[in-house]
DNA sequence: GTCTATATAATGATAGAC
DNA sequence: GTCTATCATTATATAGAC
């Protein structure tokens, strides 16, 4: 039935059906803009089964949100443990992270979706955690490049930690209107981006002889 | 104040309480999940006396984000002469452009939302010209920059111009979700943080002499 | 230009058969 | 678990009076 099992759900054959035609709406066209009877057209099943399986459309949109963060999080354990220097390790998180956006596209067009939205559908407050977590892991590697005078000390660790975040979030969400743009080639490839970008953040971070 | 360039309408006193608020609410919950009615309640007005003005709720929608991106890009001509010395312009720049978008914070969300809208309104059109022209500035910038030596050469200036943007862009979008972290206090100050990043960034181009 | 009243379609959600 | 049929509500949009 639909009660709450407080972290997973039952999955049955035809709820994941459900569940992954409402992602794809849900990230295509955000809450509002997906019926639930497009939702049902999708996922080859009626409407009244849909509400056989979540109590409303709410609670079918947090079980999306929920699953679609479980998944993007998972992939983030693998990349804690990299070997090399510091700098190869940061920036081999940061590409590693880049990369989960790219794979989770609706996961993360969901996510972005929810920070734009205001009174919002408590899925402000997953996307809080989900990015929280890759913004935690960064904070802490920042600091430690700090400590061991990698990186310049003045720099607060949180706003570094946040540029990076930052230049991946938005190479996802600007890349559809700058593909138009013939001069601009790093947007066709995000391990180019990602190394370029990383090259400026790290140099800009680094601990070095002459003032600025 | 009204005056009307070209392509504009005559932007009667009944038409402008009605874009003013089909933009706060579009701003806010876009664009499906507002309905005309709400619009003519928050313009103190009644809904068939929209459709007298607008032709559809498309129509309407398209001239606000016309009204909003024009205002925006207004602005942007102030900061093109700047004085002082080469980073001191381009850090005025960025500085100015995030105060930009903070000054015109409905535009802004209603921008990145067209980012996120496939199938979207035409409206993504506009929203690439915006961008685009604080963007071609910058990259005019950067190259200026390298072919006065200041700039490392083998950076694309274009993906530099992007990390300015970028940082601005999700600066503005994240800071709901950053508010609750209080070890994060660059949020809520946004000259701290465009001085902080744009430190960051013009010390990772600088050119120097030690290799990377 | 602005309104009241209404047409028409689609929405979220339910009842109840199988 | 899945369906057909249907509920009440709300949406966009129009007709026509003032």
């Amino acid at each position: 039935m639909q009660n709450e099992p407080d972290t997973k759900r039952s999955s049955s054959s035809g709820e994941l059906a459900i569940l992954e035609a409402a992602e794809v709406l849900f990230a295509q066209k955000g809450f509002d803009a997906v019926s639930m009877s497009a939702i049902a057209k999708l996922a080859n099943t009626s409407k009244p089964n849909i509400y056989h399986h979540f109590k409303n459309k709410n609670d079918l949109y947090l079980a999306v949100m929920q699953g679609a963060v479980r998944r993007s999080s998972a992939l983030l354990d693998t990349l804690e443990r990299e070997p090399g220097t510091f700098k190869q390790h940061l920036t081999a998180f940061a590409a590693g992270q880049l990369n989960n956006i790219l794979k989770h596209e609706r996961s993360t067009q969901l996510m972005l979706r929810e920070t734009l939205s205001e009174g919002s559908r408590y899925g402000q407050e997953i996307t809080k955690l989900a990015m929280g977590e890759v913004y935690s892991r960064l904070v802490a590697m920042i600091r430690q490049g700090q400590q061991e005078n990698e990186f310049r000390k003045e720099i607060d660790p949180y706003l570094a930690a946040f540029m990076i975040v930052s230049a991946n979030m938005f190479f996802f969400q600007a890349a559809p209107i700058m593909h138009s743009i013939p001069e601009v080639d790093f947007i066709d490839d995000a391990n180019v981006y990602s190394k370029g970008v990383m090259d400026v953040l790290i140099n800009g971070m680094f601990q070095k002889g002459d003032g600025k």
